[in-house]
RNA sequence: GGGCGGUUAGCUCAGUGGGAGAGCGCUUCCUUGACACGGAAGAGGUCAGUGGUUCAAUCCCACUACCGCCCACCA
């Protein structure tokens, strides 16, 4: 179970991707696998971090005002106060995890593994600390890895500016810009080296504006676009990824003029009056200064991609900044081959291509946060600098001592990234670093479900950590389930007001028809679901039409033998077979939908299957006295298999409906899956009833459109032809009007001709003139197709053949309603 | 800039190289001894457009249009 945040409450998205794990993990226990689903719960950092300063700054405190000790006091308190409820909500919705095995991120077990972890990767030289450019959220106050950063096209404004080589002069170099806030750390201005219009440019020094009190060079850089804009760029190293790059290249100075709120700060450079301005504030006054001392050349209308936080929203500020990193590219490489190998698969498996351009273009990976709540580092600092990196305090200590002769330590106040301990989560959770027999037998697991959104975030970590950790892949196969949104496409969003509560829908519907009702909606190949509600109200409709049939079955006066026993073959009837035989091919489907994550088609499948099958033909067709002799057994092994079929995505009513019919065992949560070979299948006797049903359908169909009430019944009798001595008759579903008393039984066109009789001429005659032009187009089209040689010679022969057996049965149609249509024409 | 989805009935969506489907909605009929949260029947679609491959294209290929998503340091 991907762990959801602590805090979290239950949403739709854990509707699509939760109840296709509990799906698959309740199949595979009553297939009699050993199959565990094991829960638990993220700290989720940031997201909680964010709440829980938010809540108290509403109550005039701080982190700060309270210290570190009491402000995880405080922490621990809530996080064990909410932790419980989206667990409780999980049990609504019907999911039934491994709740013994249930485990937090930051349980000392689990955070003695990321220290270990931590210390591990320090050792192999795959941690390092370094000043780097980062990405810094001003909101959560903290830096965030790169795959937090969402990218956001939003209008702004390119601004021409002109740095003049000298005060008072107009002749200076034109550049264009989106920041100009940033201008104050600016170091240089570069052009491109083989741009002729800068040439004699490079070398010289500008003026910073708009204070002209700095001096800085221009340089010539081949990352420069000589097309866009003026063909010049400011550069603002500690400001700008690509302008950081240029900075190492021509080793400029990296001064900063924003502190941790995104404030303009005089420390290292001077910013004169715009000291202390928000970005946002000094970004507007800038410009007006410019324009004013005529330093401001052009200001253009302009969309560009702004880079906000995932979590908190805010335009995230890249930062020139001490951090810690996880050099990626050596643990990328083993996962990438594990993905080529097909170690690791992916369904749909688009995403692998996804899964597979990531990794080959990762970069290192930021992994400490300036905030308190999660896995303070395990690394310490002498008063001298150095670093210490060690599992414990203790060990810290020694280490200290032994190297560097100081008992004085600091320990570095930061925290990982929520994801470094997910990540680790798939092995964790089993006990690592002990070898625990649950590590033994279930890594690697089978599967991992998800949303796509967290591919890059938490699967390719955990496939990297455990192949370095572990030695092999954390799962062989990575389902990817498609994100829920409204109707209209949107994402479901507190501001938009289309948040769909699951709990109000278990509420309203049942947990059942949710689970149906999502199911449904779930197409394989599909990367988003249009959720819509109505799904959930039709599934309760079904439950009904369950516990109806249940009513009908325990209501019948025959008693219901013991489960799994049907009477002898020969004594089945004409339907019986029917069902039987459908029932076991719905098996085969249902089993292999849900080997291969299909779970839209196994709820389809099944759907259909009782609704339509069951209830509506074979149900009825046990109304009959004629099918008095089996239907009891019959009803009852098909419900009873059907109820096990459908258990996976319904537990609650199939639970209800299987305890109510006969049956082996106390619960059919441990019932085993039907098996086919206790199912009777009889393909040709089945294909019979097909074909009975149809005429029945147009039986019907005549009736309705002439205008025929239903209350009188015709029975449609098998045809003699059917070697099948016992069959029985295919009872009470045809109905026809007739005046004279009719006759009770016959063949299905004895029963067409009765209803003819008693039509009205007129209708009747319409009809059979719209169907005789239907057949006849049909046969012109067969004809058409036969008599083309290339059709012959070219398609496959069974296409041609089965063309033939159409166009025979067409004529044959066409024949019978021309001579109808002349029988009347000759008594009218 | 690169990559990936989607476009089928009024709505939400299945589907297949050889006779266009479901549910809801709509129309008509049915209070028949499981169920009106039900049953029966029906109307409704040049399967986004153009071109190609093929005996045959809604399905395969190319391009176009529109919708959406992901990745990306063009100021």
């Amino acid at each position: 179970m991907p762990p959801p945040n602590v805090t979290a409450r239950a949403h739709l998205g854990h509707g699509s991707t939760y109840t296709p794990m509990d799906v698959a993990t309740r199949y595979h226990r009553m297939l009699g696998d050993n199959a565990d689903w094991l829960p638990g719960t993220d700290h989720a950092a940031i997201a909680t971090e964010a709440v829980l300063v938010r809540e108290l700054a509403a109550e005039g405190k701080s982190r700060e005002s309270l210290g570190r000790e009491k402000y995880l006091e405080i922490a621990w308190q809530w996080s064990k106060e909410t932790g419980g409820t989206i667990f409780e909500q999980f049990r609504a919705l019907g999911f039934g995890p491994d709740w013994q095995r249930s485990h937090f991120t930051m349980d000392e077990r689990l955070s003695a593994a990321v220290r270990k972890v931590f210390v591990a990767l320090y050792r192999d030289g795959l941690i390092y600390r370094g000043k780097r450019l980062v990405n810094w959220d001003p909101v959560a106050h903290s830096t965030i890895s790169d795959a937090e950063v969402e990218h956001e096209d939003r209008d702004g404004v390119l601004w021409r500016i002109r740095y003049p080589f000298s005060p008072n002069e107009a002749a200076g170099i034109e550049i264009a810009t989106t920041r100009p806030e940033t201008m104050l750390a600016d170091v240089a201005i570069a052009v491109h080296p083989k741009d002729k219009r800068y040439k004699n440019f490079v070398g010289k020094s500008v003026l910073v504006p708009p204070l002209l009190e700095r001096s800085i060079p221009i340089i010539a850089d081949e990352s420069v676009d000589p097309e866009f804009g003026t063909g010049a760029v400011k550069v603002t190293p500690a400001h700008d990824a690509t302008d950081y790059e240029i900075g190492l290249r021509h080793n400029l100075p990296m001064p900063s003029v924003l502190d941790l709120d995104a404030r303009i700060t005089g420390d290292e450079i001077g910013v004169g009056k715009y000291g202390g301005m928000m970005r946002e504030e000094a970004r507007a006054a800038i410009v007006s200064d410019l324009r004013n001392k005529k330093l401001l050349a052009e200001e253009q209308p302009y969309r560009y991609a702004i880079a906000t936080s995932e979590r908190t929203g805010a335009v995230v500020e890249p930062l020139l900044s001490l951090q810690w990193f996880v050099m990626m590219k050596p643990l990328a490489e083993p996962a990438l081959q594990a993905y080529r190998d097909g170690r690791v698969r992916f369904v749909p498996e688009r995403y692998g291509r996804t899964f597979e351009q990531w990794l080959e273009n990762i970069r290192d990976w930021n992994i400490s946060r300036q905030i308190w709540w999660g896995h303070q580092l395990p690394v310490w600092y002498t008063d001298d600098g150095s670093v210490v990196v060690a599992e414990t305090e203790e060990e810290a200590r020694k280490i200290a001592r032994a190297e560097r002769n100081t008992d004085r330590l600091t320990r570095d106040p930061d925290t990982l990234d929520t994801w470094f301990s997910s990540g680790l989560w798939a092995f964790t959770i089993l006990g690592w670093p002990e070898r625990t027999p649950e590590l033994e037998h279930w890594y690697p697991s089978q599967v991992l479900m998800t949303g796509w959104e967290i591919i890059f975030l938490w699967v390719a970590r955990m496939v990297m950590l455990g192949l370095r950790f572990m030695g092999d892949v954390p799962f062989k196969d990575v389902f990817v389930a498609p994100l829920v949104f409204d109707m209209q496409g949107r994402k479901m969003s507190k501001s938009l007001g289309n948040v769909i509560d699951p709990l109000d829908l278990v509420e309203k519907y049942g947990a059942d028809a949710f689970r149906m009702g999502m199911l449904r909606q779930l197409r394989l190949e599909s990367q988003e679901v249009r959720f819509n509600e109505s799904r959930c109200l039709e599934a309760r409709n079904f439950n009904n039409k369950i516990w109806n049939a249940l009513r009908y079955i325990t209501s019948l006066p025959e008693e219901l033998p013991p489960a799994m026993a049907l009477p002898d073959t020969d004594r089945l009837s004409l339907a019986d077979k029917w069902i039987l035989t459908r029932l076991n091919e719905t098996v085969i489907r249902i089993s292999r939908a849900l080997d291969g994550y299909d779970f839209g088609l196994a709820a389809e499948t099944i759907w259909n299957f009782v609704w339509y099958e069951f209830c509506d033909w074979y149900l009825e067709s046990t109304k009959d006295a004629n099918a008095q002799p089996t239907r009891a057994a019959v009803l009852s092994f098909v419900l009873n298999h059907a109820m096990r079929l459908l258990h996976p995505i319904a537990p609650f009513i199939t639970e209800e409906v299987w305890l109510a019919l006969p049956h082996d065992g106390e619960s059919i949560v441990t019932a085993s899956w039907p098996d086919i070979a206790e199912i009777p299948r009889d393909v040709a006797s089945a294909g019979i009833f097909e074909a009975l049903r149809r005429k029945v359908e147009e039986i019907r169909n005549l009736r309705s459109e002439m205008g025929l009430p239903p209350r009188e019944r015709v029975r449609v009798a098998v045809p003699a032809s059917v070697p099948d001595t016992t069959a029985s008759l295919l009872a009470t579903l045809a109905v026809a009007e007739v005046e004279a008393a009719p006759s009770r039984d016959g063949t299905p066109e004895q029963a067409l001709a009765e209803i003819t009789a008693h039509a009205p001429a007129e209708t009747l005659r319409a009809r059979y003139k719209k169907e005789a032009g239907r057949l006849t187009a049909e046969v012109e089209r067969g004809e058409r197709k036969l008599a083309d040689q290339r059709f012959v010679a070219n398609a496959k022969p069974e296409v041609v053949a089965k063309e033939r057996e159409k166009l025979q049965g067409y004529r044959k149609e066409l024949e019978r309603v021309l001579k109808m249509l002349a029988e009347m024409e000759r008594t009218k």
